[in-house]
DNA sequence: AATACGGGGTG
DNA sequence: CACCCAGTATT
């Protein structure tokens, strides 16, 4: 199959099976697209729509998220993960409005340079909110690509050299061409060609894939294992979760909130806190007594942005 | 090149 | 219950 043949397949599969997202619909800006793309990243698809709807409601332009309370923005990002892209897409706001007069930038080296976009979101951008020539390589494309082109059950840890310049290849060159064709590659890395349970019957180019046609063998390496209970991570969330739920301009105790952590290492609790702290993601308040010199009367909140933070 | 970084849906 | 998800920043 030719080049031209394999894209065409894949555009028209597009145009019959394309999931209605509420950030494609007509008349999203490029800020909402952006905000979707940063949400997404690591989340699946299906939970960030509720949040997304809430968020551009909330924060339709750069500038009113730029103004707005890092708790607040911590309290909306809720269950995401990673509340460190909440704070970084603040950041993002405030340098698209204070570099670029609050318009989403399309220049590719503009768009790496805010807090929160790497090479993904970069070119997701450029391609999806303003319809220019990208190279989108996000686990769906590299999974199809790895099939396709390498047969090879699923795509290594990060993007290779070769990676990348197969799937330029693969991109039309002009914007149009490009911003349909990334779209369409990545919805079927999403909806067909998964990781899990891939259903190569409804699949437009199954009969080019490599993968395929071998038998889809397994991969060789199993990816590492990945422990959650008992893991700092389990445990920053843990924190983060019970100082989102408590009322406005409320504040928690030391040994209150490390108290909310089962105790199996014993130190794990005050490192949890201390990285959430040193993150920006916890403001730590000093005791009323105001001495410092004790701990215990310390107390913590998420990040207010307006007041003045002071350090114990 | 390796690691750290959340949380939940799913096979 | 292991695995994976529209990755990024840091070391």
């Amino acid at each position: 199959m030719r080049t031209e043949e394999l894209r065409d397949a894949v555009l028209t599969w597009f145009g019959h099976h394309a999931r209605d997202l509420a950030w494609r619909r007509p008349g999203t800006s490029a800020w909402g697209v952006l905000v979707s793309e940063v949400m997404a990243q690591q989340t699946p698809v299906a939970r960030v729509e509720p949040a997304w709807r809430e968020w551009m409601e909330r924060w339709p332009t750069p500038a009113d998220l730029a103004a707005a309370e890092d708790a607040d923005v911590l309290r909306a990002w809720g269950r995401l993960g990673y509340p460190r892209r909440a704070l970084r897409l603040r950041a993002c706001a405030a340098a698209v409005v204070e570099r670029h007069g609050g318009v989403v930038p399309v220049d590719e080296a503009d768009l790496l340079a805010l807090p929160g976009v790497g090479a993904y979101t970069a070119a997701a951008v450029r391609a999806f909110a303003h319809g220019r020539h990208a190279v989108v390589l996000d686990t769906n494309v590299r999974r199809v690509l790895a099939r396709i082109l390498a047969g090879l059950a699923l795509p290594g840890p990060a993007p290779t050299r070769e990676e990348v310049r197969a799937a330029h290849a693969l991109v039309p060159a002009d914007d149009a061409g490009s911003a349909r064709w990334n779209v369409a590659v990545m919805e079927l890395g999403a909806l067909v060609c998964t990781a899990r349970a891939p259903r190569c019957e409804a699949c437009p180019v199954a009969s080019a894939c490599r993968w395929y046609a071998a038998g889809r063998p397994a991969n060789a390496a199993p990816r590492r294992p990945q422990a959650w209970t008992g893991s700092d991570r389990q445990a920053r969330g843990r924190l983060m979760a019970v100082l989102r739920e408590l009322p406005d301009d409320a504040r928690l105790g030391r040994a209150d909130l490390l108290a909310v952590l089962p105790g199996t290492d014993v130190d794990q609790p005050a490192r949890a806190l201390a990285s959430l702290v040193a993150d920006g993601l916890v403001a730590e308040h000093a005791g009323v007594d105001g001495t410092g010199a004790d701990a215990d009367g310390t107390e913590y909140a998420l990040p207010s942005r307006r007041r003045q933070e002071v350090a114990p």
